[in-house]
DNA sequence: TTTTTGTGCGTAAAAATTACACTAAGACTT
DNA sequence: AAGTCTTAGTGTAATTTTTACGCACAAAAA
């Protein structure tokens, strides 16, 4: 949960949370949102579930309340338990912790912690989230995450695990602005495979799934040539993500 | 949770439970272990776990203890919600069962229902399985499984799905016993995939990832010529499955 | 002994993947 | 305004992978 968001009331389920690798894509780097709880430590978005609601929602109303953004891409990728998380601080995040606590009354966030946690990851468009930053939250590297608070290290790695091995049918392009170029699109391919592609191969790989829309326009203010734009069309996506696309 | 088992202890997850589709492979055919609750209902083997206890081991201590059988290989598949299971029920099933619960004080299982619930898939040797079946579990064939309580109708379902999608990391020889034929094997991919294969180029598929030892045997008493048996050879066929089986 | 069924190994055809080189457009420099 | 530089955009041939299929032989059944 956020700091000083409103104290579980009695109609959430208490044994469980959900947590949120929210991904983005920007300047060629993969990122995930992390929350910040003070000068020092950080962690996931995360909330609860109420006792009537299907976790899907519970996920996505989760992330509205956290970020703002809302209709995003979810899924679960695992759910986790290990025993007591109470364990997982250090005697120096315990102290940051409780100081934190008597100004936000958070102590039951800390020390009734859920048991169990159910993560989704979630594909975001970077430049849709940024606007709505309070300073609270904040895109960081894949690659230069900090230690975070829980087990979120192990989680945002299982994530990213689960990310490359789904990546053949996820809707991979959400993590791309509406209208972009298909070298944005190679690139977040080759982020996120640690790989490169020829860049004709990959264009006529695309090209044969007949899911973009070359626009009329072009990007401007680029450097050198202006690229095409291109969109998807949602319902041919959808198709040949049910088949799975090859890279 | 089988009936006339334990009540919940003070030590376990109030509101979460583990639920396991146990796959088997017999005569060609995709089989899951039902559990028997009276004439006419049936359910999962499912069970709760300790507060201290990871998921992992409590998925298979649940196994053991409903099923008698050990070192299974699990994997969790999907976590479901989905509110007030209490609800699933028809008027006729909350009938049966509680009468049911008169003579074995199941009501807590049935009314105390967990909310959440974490779906694991095993793959299991059906003839290791079927010498301690006590008469109140049954292997059903997949594509005759009956109306079941709770939503264990659609897990099942789901674990079809996601074995289908995780087939090629996953150590599908487990539903083999340990010395098999390459026939057996070829079935086996055969009934989970729903699509044939061209039998030599299944054996040339196969023996191009060395993780099979052509055994010295023959597998007797079998109608026509008597086929090879095969061993897995378990360290490369973990390394195979790290780098995925195409098939 | 003959028939039936399935194994085991090969080769040929088809399909998918990979490698590779030039021209055009816009931005920047001088 | 001309020249330079960087990136966009495109097709074809070589290679590899996948699929199709022929045939000899072994074992069990008739």
């Amino acid at each position: 949960m956020k700091p000083g968001s409103p104290q579980p009331s009695d109609n959430t389920i208490k044994e469980v949370s959900i947590d949120c690798v929210m991904f983005g894509f920007h300047a060629d780097e993969l990122k995930v949102l992390l929350l910040k709880w003070n000068e020092i430590d950080w962690s996931l978005p995360r909330g609860r579930i109420f006792k009537s609601e299907p976790i899907a929602e519970a996920a996505s109303r989760v992330l509205k309340e956290t970020t703002g953004i809302q209709d995003v891409f979810l899924q679960q990728f695992h759910t986790f338990g290990a025993a007591d998380r109470y364990q997982n601080y250090t005697v120096d995040q315990k102290n940051r912790l409780l100081d934190n606590k008597s100004k936000e009354g958070i102590e039951h966030e800390l020390f009734h912690e859920s048991i169990i946690s159910i993560g989704f990851y979630a594909l975001v468009d970077f430049g849709k989230v940024t606007p709505n930053l309070t300073g609270s939250y904040q895109w960081c590297e894949i690659s230069a995450i900090p230690d975070l608070l829980f087990d979120h290290n192990d989680m945002i790695e299982l994530a990213l695990v689960a990310l490359r091995k789904d990546l053949r049918y996820l809707p991979i392009a959400k993590l791309l602005p509406q209208k972009f170029t298909l070298r944005e699109m190679q690139k977040l391919y080759e982020t996120i495979l640690n790989r490169t592609f020829d860049r004709r191969n990959f264009h006529k790989l695309l090209m044969s799934y007949d899911f973009l829309i070359k626009l009329p326009e072009k990007k401007t203010g680029t450097a050198n040539k202006s690229p095409h734009l291109y969109q998807i069309d949602l319902e041919k996506y959808e198709t040949a993500l049910q088949d799975g696309i090859s890279y």
